[in-house]
DNA sequence: CTCCTGTCCT
DNA sequence: AGGACAGGAG
């Protein structure tokens, strides 16, 4: 697979257009009201296979209960169930609990890089970086299914998107993509464009702020 | 790499 | 009933 190396004035347009837009249009939730590393990463496994506003509910619930990872780590495993029943894939809450242990046990200050994120229970590739991104402030990638349908519709990228290598790919493309002044929010703006303007079927490009951006609407197919 | 989990859609 | 999804685990 080719080395794919983007425009670098292709890309500050990018940042500036979607940055600008998340501030102006960024649904509130009460982890970006207050991003401390313990809520984004309580806010990332619960935004695994839920969405947002299933989510906001429960996560309110959730952080009242265990406001920190002490909290946390100190329930029951019962308990902690009792909190994510409602939300299906209930592993996600038994690795939360077990890596709240481990945190806590190495003084409940959680790991501050994507690398050492990874080593917890229930914190995968895409997971680490988020956090690392959005609670640190590090220009580590993301690439999820709204990621990958971004970049694959700015790009005009085509054949099948799960392949290794093109995963490979898209992984290192949302590299050269991410704003490294902001790179938490420039994810969030990814992802959020993802979910609600450039969908998977009827991609409202009408309300796109990247769309004088994107080869798929230069070729009236998104 | 394959398998797994609940939900959503057909 | 069956398949797609979306992440992580093994």
């Amino acid at each position: 697979m080719s080395e794919l190396v983007l425009d670098a004035h292709w890309v500050e347009q990018l940042r500036r257009a979607l940055l600008r837009w998340f501030d102006a249009h960024k649904r509130p939730t009460p982890w970006r009201d207050n991003p401390d590393p313990y809520r984004v990463w309580v806010s990332e496994v619960m935004l695994q296979q839920t969405q947002t506003a299933t989510v906001i509910p429960y996560f309110e619930r959730f952080l009242a209960r265990f406001p920190t990872v002490q909290a946390l780590a100190a329930a029951p495993l019962e308990e902690v169930l009792r909190y994510w029943e409602g939300l299906g894939y209930y592993a996600r809450a038994r690795n939360l609990h077990k890596a709240a242990q481990q945190v806590a046990q190495n003084g409940g200050q959680l790991p501050t890089t994507a690398e050492q994120l990874r080593k917890l229970p229930g914190i995968g590739a895409y997971t680490a970086s988020a956090i690392a991104s959005i609670a640190y402030g590090q220009p580590t990638p993301v690439v999820d299914g709204n990621v990958t349908r971004v970049l694959a519709r700015l790009l005009w990228l085509k054949g099948d998107l799960k392949t290794t290598a093109a995963q490979k790919q898209l992984w290192q493309l949302s590299a050269q993509t991410i704003d490294p002044q902001r790179p938490g929010d420039f994810n969030q703006a990814m992802m959020e464009l993802g979910s609600t303007i450039c969908t998977p079927t009827q991609p409202r490009c009408s309300e796109c702020p990247v769309s004088h951006l994107c080869a798929a609407y230069q070729r009236n197919q998104p």
